[in-house]
DNA sequence: CGACTTTAGGTACTAAAAGTACCTTATTTG
DNA sequence: CAAATAAGGTACTTTTAGTACCTAAAGTCG
């Protein structure tokens, strides 16, 4: 029990305030989160880790799963739309990316989270993968030089249809389990249906 | 209080046993679930409600998201595939139905339970919605009429093209928060995506 | 009919955790 | 230095799932 927690280094009587403390107990935070998931993320663990009490995070955070979120941002980092020069490699490039991911430890997180947000759309909204106009533009970009390219009808430049490859593995992941999609699944979203649909399309019925 | 439980009537000391307590508490789980969504089914109501005590429901249910999932279940009805002769008004009136249900106090209390349920594949295989197997049979039915009339390629006919437009209605379900979706959004969905894919399809690529 | 077995009822408990109250103490600000 | 602000400490309330254990009916079988 000689092992402190992360206060300032050495510090006997310091006292962290305002930003630094605010850092800290979303330190704390995010490795309750990587370690434990969700689940082991309680308000009196982190508090503890983070060397504070209960009252400071709750000045901070109005509740468990706002926190629980802010602490998942930090783990998720922005990136780039591949560029590889067919649209098919890029697709499946992205599809691979996403099917990693939510396989990954921090993916069970992931819907961890979902769970407790239940409905709340103002929360899910926070979720970098569940923001549908961060999702789109991913998808609107490879097409977008597709469509460029020749590989792909420029009616296909349309959220709802640039967009339905990661709708259906994310359909994967919400209906069955936990496990990672195999390869074959991911190829056959793009052979086909997201291929074909994109490529010639016939002018839509009234 | 002079307000007896739903006991056998006017039974002074009469106890149920087997089917008959069985079906008592779940009778009551089905009421509480109704009128206050999965939130509000906590055991020590079902039980006073049903007349009974807790230890009786744990002898049947291992615990409460199973005994919710059962109520649930008896508050579902198997619905026959529509058949209106035309494929468009086919596809529109599933995710009509879908729609309404998911936009309902039901579709409600069926988000509770995903939620609750996390990833547990076991029991998520037991709502009927979610069962990908009975959701495919439907939407091989109309398509496979469909094809028959020529209305669509022969090569649709396979689950993950076929049950396309249901899994991005759900996918609006799962992003967005609660509210229904405009019928425009199922318009869309079937004219732009749905319709365009099962018509005239390319051969896929390598 | 009477002993035996099974199952329901009653009651009390534990355990976990979220969220709150309230006071003391350190830090900042003017 | 005084006043205001924010952190620390501690204890508490509340809610609910799930468990333990005993008593008393109900069904069963000799």
């Amino acid at each position: 029990m000689a092992d402190e927690p992360t206060k300032q280094p050495g510090a006997g009587q310091t006292r962290r305030r305002g930003a630094a403390l605010e850092e800290a107990i979303l330190r704390a935070a995010v490795d309750e989160l990587t370690e434990s998931g969700y689940a082991g993320l309680t308000m009196d663990r982190v508090a503890k880790r983070a060397g504070t009490n209960k009252n400071a995070i709750y000045r901070r955070w109005p509740n468990r799963l706002a926190l629980g979120i802010a602490a998942y941002r930090q783990l998720t980092t922005s990136v780039q739309p591949p560029d590889t020069g067919d649209l098919r490699d890029d697709v499946l490039e992205l599809l691979r990316r996403a099917n990693r991911h939510w396989s990954s430890p921090l993916g069970a997180t992931l819907r961890e989270l979902l769970s407790a947000a239940g409905g709340a759309s103002e929360l899910l909204a926070q979720l970098p993968e569940q923001s549908t106009d961060t999702v789109a533009a991913t998808w609107l970009t490879i097409l977008g030089r597709a469509v460029a390219r020749g590989e792909a009808s420029p009616e296909a430049l349309h959220p709802r249809v640039a967009t339905v490859a990661i709708v259906l593995l994310r359909n994967e992941f919400v209906v069955r389990g936990v496990p990672t999609a195999p390869d074959s699944v991911l190829v056959e979203i793009v052979d086909e249906v997201y291929l074909p649909l994109v490529r010639q399309r016939g002018a839509a019925a009234s």
